[in-house]
DNA sequence: GTGAAAGCGCTAACAA
DNA sequence: TTGTTAGCGCTTTCAC
């Protein structure tokens, strides 16, 4: 049997029609507007939960919003994400708002502007970009276009908000935890950044430079060594590959997200080395799975919920008021030592 | 400074006026429809480009479609979903069709609800609901508001395409695979099934039915063990847990999914257990993750990639037939051993 | 406080 | 082949 051609959707009209009032009215009290006294509001209520009735979104957009959040995730496979999403998800959880999220386009600037302006042309009425790679003009771009939080992008902008995390200060932490143990030869995985003009502003190249800083404050200037892949734990394969082909290996790994450290795992398991006996090894953003039990990595904690929470608040207002001044949020991140750093072997 | 009041967004309107031309040609330019002649076509053609003319979705949506497909995911942190998702979009990239992906509600019914709620409301022209947990009645629902396809639920439904593993035999490889390796004491870790509605058609469930089905045909029914916690990290460990309270300990465990196994693997080394000497340990997923170094975990491959693939193709027949019977596709699973799978220490 | 009516940007009948 | 026009379901003036 084929499906019974499904029934009309129940649209404001029939709410109206039901409860005997005006489409205004239904309207007013689906946005909880002034004007419409609780008697009419009773009414309506009633006649919405009677019908079944959910307004359609795309029409509601017409002319005002959709209540639909969008956000750009640079890739779905970092474990770091969904910790953001999570807490974003949960501080909207009491509002209208529907959070949507791009599916992701592997840290491609392509995709990433493919995605932006597909959620723009789909009437979002915010917009969330999580370590966006494009360049500066075209997140204002976005965000003249719709209200813009963009989370994990150092430098201030007139047109959007941003979220970040402090991180080159969670470098620091690294590095001294490293030396404290007696580490000298430490080597660092960083995600690979050429556009000058991006240098500056993402996370991964602050990381880098909070690693040298700390390297030369603790006289180990000369024993700085970056290698440049990214951020996946393919980067983290390749980069440690790269290290274990020069002529004197570090005694430990600094990779610059927890996802690359799994690469290195991958890489220095291999090789026949072992963690922390042979190398020790610390990641960034203390994902999950730096906490299982086998890995038990040492990380940096980012509080990605918090991130979350924190974006969620500079939406709602940025949304209730577009023309107040742009805000910079900076959250502080902890070191969390575990079993894949110890000191050094003599 | 401000940011300068966006100027009004260019309609079909501007693009008509500017290509002289009406808007019902603009249109037809816009959905490739029959109607238009070459000499308009370019000239459209030529206009969009001048003025960056993006069609609005949500105006569309409201006469046609939306080109709008919306994923539920019953959660982001399973490293297995980002497989199919990357399928589906790969298959998707050269069709108008842009894919927005539900946040994941944690395997919560409600939230499920919400989510493809929320599509509907935003006029999806297509849904995927991916692991459902709502009952069939709410998904059949689902499907004669939107075409729908459902990935990794079996049962056969007239008005919604399935896509699905054959979850049966991938337990039954697995089990196979240890009783191969001299294994009789295989414990199993399932994600907890009370519904017996739902019994039938989760993967979940069909894979435990596949691991006593097998574990009977290898006579050792007396051998059936089954702890019942859920698909998640923290439903491996807790499982794991309750199996080592145990006093005789089981020489091997199945884990239903990957992400089980990795807290299957967090309860195990926090009990100074090694895998595989003290106890092999097998999963179900081959996520990336299953095949990093310090891992090495056995697992069962469900090429999510290729779902995905099968996914796209049967959302654009049902896109252009809405009445054409419902089809299911059924995939069939292959075991890639690695090493926390070895024979049982004597 | 309430309702009538215009219109958001697009598509689909229908005319020409 | 091309253009005119009537809506889609909602929000928003603007009368009353």
């Amino acid at each position: 049997m084929q499906q019974a051609g499904s029934p009309r959707r129940i649209t404001i009209v029939d709410v109206a029609r039901h409860a005997q009032v005006s489409t205004t009215t239904v309207s007013k009290v689906l946005r909880n507007a002034y004007g419409a006294s609780p008697a009419m509001r009773a009414k309506v209520q009633e006649a919405i939960a009677e019908l079944g009735y959910r307004p359609n979104a795309a029409a509601r957009g017409m002319r005002g919003q959709t209540y639909t959040i969008g956000v750009i995730l640079p890739d779905l496979r970092n474990p770091f994400f969904p910790d953001i999403l999570d807490g974003l998800t949960d501080a909207l959880n009491d509002t209208p708002y529907q959070v949507l999220v791009g599916p992701g386009g592997h840290n491609d600037e392509q995709a990433e502007v493919r995605g932006s302006d597909a959620m723009i042309d789909r009437g979002m009425d915010a917009m969330v970009l999580v370590a966006p790679i494009s360049p500066r003009s075209r997140l204002e771009h976005v965000a003249r276009t719709v209200p813009t939080v963009v989370v994990g992008r150092h430098g201030h902008s007139d047109v959007y908000d941003t979220v970040s995390d402090d991180d080159f200060t969670g470098a620091t932490l690294v590095v001294e935890h490293l030396v404290k143990l007696g580490h000298r030869r430490i080597a660092h995985i960083e995600h690979a950044e050429s556009d000058p003009a991006r240098l500056i502003e993402m996370p991964n190249a602050i990381r880098a430079d909070g690693y040298k800083h700390a390297m030369r404050t603790h006289d180990l200037a000369n024993e700085i060594d970056i290698v440049s892949t990214s951020y996946t734990q393919e980067g983290g394969y390749l980069g440690a590959r790269q290290i274990l082909s020069r002529p004197e290996l570090p005694t430990a790994i600094f990779a610059g997200a927890d996802i690359v450290a799994m690469g290195v795992l991958a890489a220095l398991t291999e090789a026949g080395l072992s963690v922390p006996d042979d190398i020790s090894l610390a990641g960034y953003d203390n994902t999950n799975f730096a906490a299982l039990g086998p890995i038990s990595l040492t990380s940096v904690d980012q509080a990605g919920h918090h991130i979350g929470a924190e974006v969620a608040r500079l939406l709602l207002s940025r949304i209730s008021d577009r023309d107040r001044p742009s805000t910079q949020v900076k959250l502080s991140p902890t070191l969390v030592t575990r079993r894949t750093t110890t000191p050094p072997a003599s």
